[in-house]
DNA sequence: CTATGGCACGGATT
DNA sequence: AATCCGTGCCATAG
């Protein structure tokens, strides 16, 4: 069974119950932002510090013992553990940056470094003065080769003009690798898109979807794309396959040596996940670690002096602090219950959706909201709250949209692009219907060509066999 | 005649 | 109450 905090908590106002349901459905960077408002705008709220497990070394929630190093002998292992996880400075890619650098380091032909092997291309194009300029943003890159600092600061800090370090940081961005200089994803993008536009086709989609969606574009939101430009999810996926296939969102791994699997690197999101799902010691034995992360360094509370101070306040005092007080201890309950909530919704759902994370989409169990809202005996818009605009991490490190938890189709449609992408001649969407069928899956034909468009595989007779 | 995309309806989701 | 998804019906292209 889920551990219980020590008292059951329940909703004890509307208040409380709205304030939930609003922290229920935010993401994990609007969520560090309330956290953070309410903490300086409110002096009776304390982050107290740090614990750490003296076993693992992880941080720690209120909880007394560690929930990883004290899961009960006697547990089911199919029971997966699900806890709340503090993590201020977390970093979405650190795993594989680590795996990305070493492999890099060890077994790059290239033997200068990534700044000198820039900076010799650039060279030649500028000025004596501007050099040391150059010298400066290149020594201030990072391992994805993003710029550390902030172009701006660097620009009143040698009183230059801001538009000065930015022609240099253009002169950057357009060597080898192209896009690295830039401050984010979508700015070394845009880079590549327009280099490559002067030799060959960029389709108008790609770029629009590279300027004005890249939000939606990193958490897969294709739907939302297509609706946005009014195309269909074919030409969404058509879209994001050149960008996939002739771009790099991090310029500076490519000079590293791309380590990841075409299959993997699609998959790459470029936010962090609100839940991180991994084995044990990445032991697929062992049963499956829940982490719901919480960004702070340590746990938030009332502070036990500053509700001693208001006690003996006078009078004026009294009213405003006691006010502190209350809306203090209101969001710290929210705050609780809102993980608690949580952390059932996660059990229960990745009990259930173990073989949809162990062995693939293809094991996905269409479950309903509705469904597991009795099982918690909660709300179904609950559930929806709670599952919206969230993502997880897989084992795999692949970063997937909550919801698709909860889609009735994706196991269909991965089987049918199996089938598809294993045809020897194109299949019509009639006989994929029989195939399905005899795989145990009745969908209309109707249906399968919506498939067909939502994961961009074009109609029968326009297929070719690829390799 | 076959294969596919557009539109609309009903139920589920938000 | 508004929106999304699977499906049936029908028009159109080849």
């Amino acid at each position: 069974m889920l551990q219980r905090t020590s008292q059951e908590i329940r909703p004890l106002t509307t208040a409380h119950l709205a304030q939930t349901m609003t922290l229920l459905q935010m993401t994990i960077d609007e969520i560090k932002q309330e956290i953070e408002s309410e903490l300086s705008s409110n002096p009776a709220l304390e982050l107290r510090d740090e614990r750490r497990c003296p076993t693992c070394g992880r941080l720690l929630q209120e909880r007394e013992n560690c929930p990883v190093c004290s899961i009960p002998k006697e547990s089911n292992p199919e029971d997966p553990v699900v806890f709340i996880s503090p993590k201020d400075d977390f970093t979405p890619h650190s795993d594989q940056q680590e795996d990305d650098y070493l492999d890099g380091h060890d077994y790059s032909p290239i033997t200068e470094d990534l700044p000198t092997y820039v900076l010799k291309q650039i060279l030649p194009d500028l000025a004596e003065e501007d050099r040391q300029y150059a010298v400066f943003l290149l020594a201030n890159l990072d391992d994805d080769g993003f710029l550390t600092v902030d172009p701006l600061e660097l620009a009143q800090y040698f009183h230059v003009p801001l538009a000065k370090i930015n022609g240099i940081r253009r002169i950057i961005q357009k060597a080898d690798p192209l896009g690295v200089g830039s401050l984010n994803p979508r700015e070394a993008l845009q880079i590549q898109i327009e280099i490559l536009s002067e030799t060959q086709a960029v389709p108008a989609l790609a770029t629009l979807i590279v300027n004005e969606a890249m939000d939606l574009l990193s958490k897969r939101q294709f739907n939302e794309i297509a609706h946005r430009y009014n195309c269909s999810v074919a030409d969404v996926h058509l879209a994001v396959s050149f960008i996939s296939e002739n771009l790099n969102p991090f310029p500076g791994r490519s000079y590293w040596g791309d380590v990841r699997s075409p299959s993997v690197s699609t998959t790459q999101v470029y936010h962090r996940p609100d839940i991180i799902i991994n084995y044990l010691n990445d032991d697929p034995a062992q049963p499956l670690i829940v982490e719901i992360i919480m960004p702070l360094g340590g746990t938030l509370r009332v502070n036990p002096l500053f509700r001693k101070a208001v006690k003996s306040a006078d009078e004026e005092q009294k009213d405003i602090w006691k006010e502190d007080l209350e809306r203090a201890s209101l969001f710290v309950k929210c705050l609780q219950q809102r993980n608690h909530t949580m952390q059932r919704l996660m059990f229960h759902l990745v009990k259930l959706q173990r073989d949809f994370i162990v062995k693939g989409p293809k094991y996905i169990e269409p479950i309903t909201r509705v469904q597991l809202s009795v099982e918690l005996d909660v709300h179904e818009s609950t559930i929806s709250r709670a599952v919206a605009n969230k993502t997880v991490q897989l084992p795999t490190k692949q970063i997937i949209p909550l919801a698709s938890f909860f889609d009735r189709s994706l196991n269909i449609r991965t089987i049918m692009r199996e089938i598809i992408s294993s045809e020897t001649r194109p299949l019509s969407d009639a006989k994929l219907v029989k195939l399905l069928e005899a795989r145990g899956h009745f969908v209309a034909r109707r249906t399968v060509a919506k498939y067909r468009a939502m994961e961009g595989i074009l109609p029968a007779h326009l297929r070719r066999m690829i390799t």
